[in-house]
DNA sequence: TGGATCACGCACG
DNA sequence: CACGTACGTGATCCTG
């Protein structure tokens, strides 16, 4: 209690009030409930999928082995690389500090020249799945058959929330086989899952705080953001956008708010670094208001030393100012992407205030269960 | 022997 | 694997 009227005073001195009494410290309340409350997963559904997966896995090994000819353990990176690059040869693609790099953009690039890549691609997501999820999970279930995860919200830089013991905020969703480990998240008997996200949170926030009228326009429209951004990039009306170019754009969009490099995005979607620096030169002259902000941004970080959220979360980047250009670079990146990614953790934290508030009041039964970054999930009666 | 820590790889938004 | 996270496994260090 000694420390509390010095903390109150740096809230003040720094801004800080509002966004600590209207979101942080009621927030505290929401995510002791959602803690408390856990979600249900079915057991013997989960049990059956790691039985699976183990079956799976052991058929994979043998493969990997007649490639291999001889037993290694395939999980150590170090022998992996041995394997593929000094007994059988292969081109070392890249680089880790203490040896061969074996990751999965490694592996892609080397799938077509040797059967034992496809094997290890699966293997590694086999054992992903089992001993992070299907294992992972089914030590977490409780007595009363739910997981009750732990949020923390001092642990990450930008204002995000945190997810551990076990983290319920990476479950997979974006290959089939994963998609079944969220499948089995249940509600209970009588209820429903319901799972509400926004929709481009973060080009939305940059499209506001970048006050950019044509992106603006975009989202006012309710048109498709990426298909709009490839009109511009492309030159060619929305309608004759194609598939192609609308993943391109969706690309560059994503590169934007990460702090983009052309050298980066050309890896991304595999065109020249030529070719990806058109591409973003076209945006900024077609978004206006994004390329002044970028620049507005990182200057005024450098100048202040730290950036902010639209609700005043600071974030202090000494690096800014480093004479090391890749260390600075890294900097100007958090400096631009910091306020997007933060301001879009206070807009949910608050609507998550708002929400368990408005269902306690309208719909008892109905109760917030979990957060991930641009999604909630609420558990409430059918009908 | 076994706990702590680092490196690596990879799941999510 | 650009921004932000959590965590499992292997390898290595260190302690007692």
């Amino acid at each position: 209690w000694h420390l509390r009227p010095v903390l109150a005073g740096e809230l003040e001195k720094n801004g800080m009030e509002r966004l600590y009494r209207q979101i942080e410290l009621p927030l505290c309340r929401v995510l002791y409930r959602m803690e408390n409350r856990g979600i249900c997963i079915d057991r013997e559904q989960l049990r059956q999928f790691g039985d699976m997966l183990s079956r799976r896995i052991s058929d994979c090994e043998t493969l990997i082995f007649s490639y291999s000819g001889g037993e290694f353990n395939i999980n150590s990176t170090r022998q992996l690389g041995e394997l593929l690059f000094e007994k059988l040869g292969l081109p070392p693609v890249k680089k880790t500090k203490t040896g061969y790099s074996t990751n999965a953009e490694v592996l892609e690039k080397l799938k077509n020249k040797h059967p034992i890549i496809p094997a290890i691609m699966d293997y590694r997501m086999l054992t992903k799945l089992k001993s992070t999820y299907a294992d992972g999970l089914m030590k977490e279930i409780r007595e009363d058959g739910r997981i009750h995860t732990t949020f923390q919200n001092l642990v990450t830089a930008t204002g995000r929330l945190s997810s551990t013991e076990p983290n319920l905020q990476n479950i997979p969703v974006r290959t089939d086989l994963g998609a079944e480990i969220r499948k089995m998240f249940i509600p209970k008997p009588g209820c429903v899952l319901v799972d509400a996200d926004y929709s481009q949170i973060e080009l939305r926030v940059l499209a506001h705080i970048a006050g950019d009228d044509a992106m603006r326009k975009a989202f006012c429209d309710h048109v498709d953001i990426h298909t709009a951004t490839a009109a511009q990039v492309f030159g060619v009306p929305v309608e004759e956008v194609t598939p192609l170019q609308r993943r391109h754009a969706k690309a560059v969009n994503f590169g934007i708010v990460y702090g983009i490099s052309e050298f980066s995005l050309a890896e991304d979607i595999g065109v020249s670094r030529y070719e990806a620096r058109a591409y973003i030169d076209n945006y900024l002259n077609n978004y206006r208001g994004v390329k002044e902000y970028m620049h507005k941004v990182v200057a005024d970080a450098r100048e202040k030393g730290y950036t902010e959220t639209l609700y005043g979360r600071r974030r202090y980047i000494p690096e800014l100012k480093s004479s090391n250009f890749n260390v600075r670079s890294g900097a100007e990146r958090i400096a631009l992407n910091t306020p997007i990614q933060g301001t879009a953790a206070d807009l949910i934290k608050l609507a998550m205030i708002r929400v368990e508030n408005a269902l306690n009041e309208k719909y008892p039964d109905a109760k917030l269960l979990l957060q991930v970054h641009d999604e909630l999930i609420v558990e409430c009666p059918e009908g």
